[in-house]
DNA sequence: GCTTAGTTTAAACGATCGTTTGATATAGGG
DNA sequence: CCCTATATCAAACGATCGTTTAAACTAAGC
């Protein structure tokens, strides 16, 4: 399962082969057909397999800044949910499976992902919501789909990728979420200038 | 070459068969691998074919930016980057290959994600250094690739992809963009507050 | 009109894919 | 000990993939 999660975030659902998977599992390859009956059940039972954890730590971690007498900032609001989207346990393999997923061919990943983030991300834009009373809830969402889409290529980006090949590697992964946190803190707050 | 282009952004590289290609385009097979050698070549070609005028118009905005007497804003230069990235002359399918080559399996994408982006993201943050003297290089970097997810997020997901089933359609086209602009630009300005 | 270089075509090749099959191994209840 | 249900295995199946082959077509040069 965990050969899988890996080998799907490598290399995407159609890339991967089932065949890979079962040797880099070390099992058969007819047993992973006899346990979850197809290539696509496979990928949906790992993908729920890492989305369901780290969502559900966002859902108890919102739940325990609103459960505090003193509001939370957004900046504690877009850590809780952006903290564990990015260092699952050290283990950047479910990230990086739940970062490519974005990008599937919707016909595959769009349910999948309505499904799963759905309720997370409405969650949390609510609560946004409240803090910030004075944005229009539609410029509110598209503001959050901006953070998911910075905080997806953060995921991306920590392995390789970059592009003036000097610097952007010095920073330690803590410093790197901080300036994600801070970029889209400043980017959810600002008040329309136009 | 069109027909490449489409089913390259929709499929991406492995789950566009040449096939497919073929027979969107209305050639023969082996026409194909006959001018392009092979399917990377193909793909290759496509990527620049893609990504060369739309970064030419990049350098060029950015160009006729400063050439003006007037120092640009950060909007000005954010708007250079990202208008012509989303909308290019309305056609689609180009933006949105380009969205996917971020995501294909690096060892494919990464050489020529540097070589077609390393200048022109280069320019890009030269430029915005010279407006904001107080923020340092490092993470300037780092923040301008942020803006390149949230753009790369509103390109994926103008067709499709909608989370909290309500709202954040309504958005025209360009209202999106200025969303974006006023987003990414309150991140790359905000102070480090910490 | 024949030749030649350049291009397109149908057909096939080998490889790999996801999936299925039937045999074999394993373990628990009678 | 036997029987049954469950799980694993090597092997094979059909389909599709990227690529190659060799023949057919096109058009310009002499």
């Amino acid at each position: 399962m965990q050969a899988a999660v890996q080998l799907f975030a490598e290399n995407g659902f159609s890339s991967a082969s089932v065949r890979a998977i079962a040797d880099t599992a070390g099992v058969n390859l007819a047993a992973l057909n006899y346990h979850y009956g197809s290539k696509e059940n496979l990928f949906e039972a790992a993908f729920e397999h890492c989305a369901a954890p780290i969502n559900a730590r966002r859902i108890s971690q919102l739940d325990a800044l609103e459960a505090e007498p003193v509001t939370p900032t957004v900046e504690m609001i877009v850590r809780a949910f952006v903290d564990v989207g990015i260092t699952d346990h050290g283990d950047a393999a479910r990230s990086q499976f739940i970062a490519r997923i974005f990008v599937e061919p919707k016909s595959k990943s769009k349910p999948l992902l309505e499904q799963i983030f759905g309720p997370v991300v409405e969650r949390f834009v609510g609560s946004l919501q409240k803090i910030l009373p004075d944005i229009e809830a539609a410029d509110l969402e598209w503001r959050f789909h901006f953070l998911i889409g910075a905080m997806l290529q953060l995921i991306r980006i920590d392995s390789p990728l970059r592009f003036s090949g000097s610097c952007s590697s010095k920073l330690s992964a803590q410093r790197q979420i901080d300036e994600l946190v801070n970029f889209v803190v400043a980017g959810l707050c600002q008040e329309k200038s136009k």
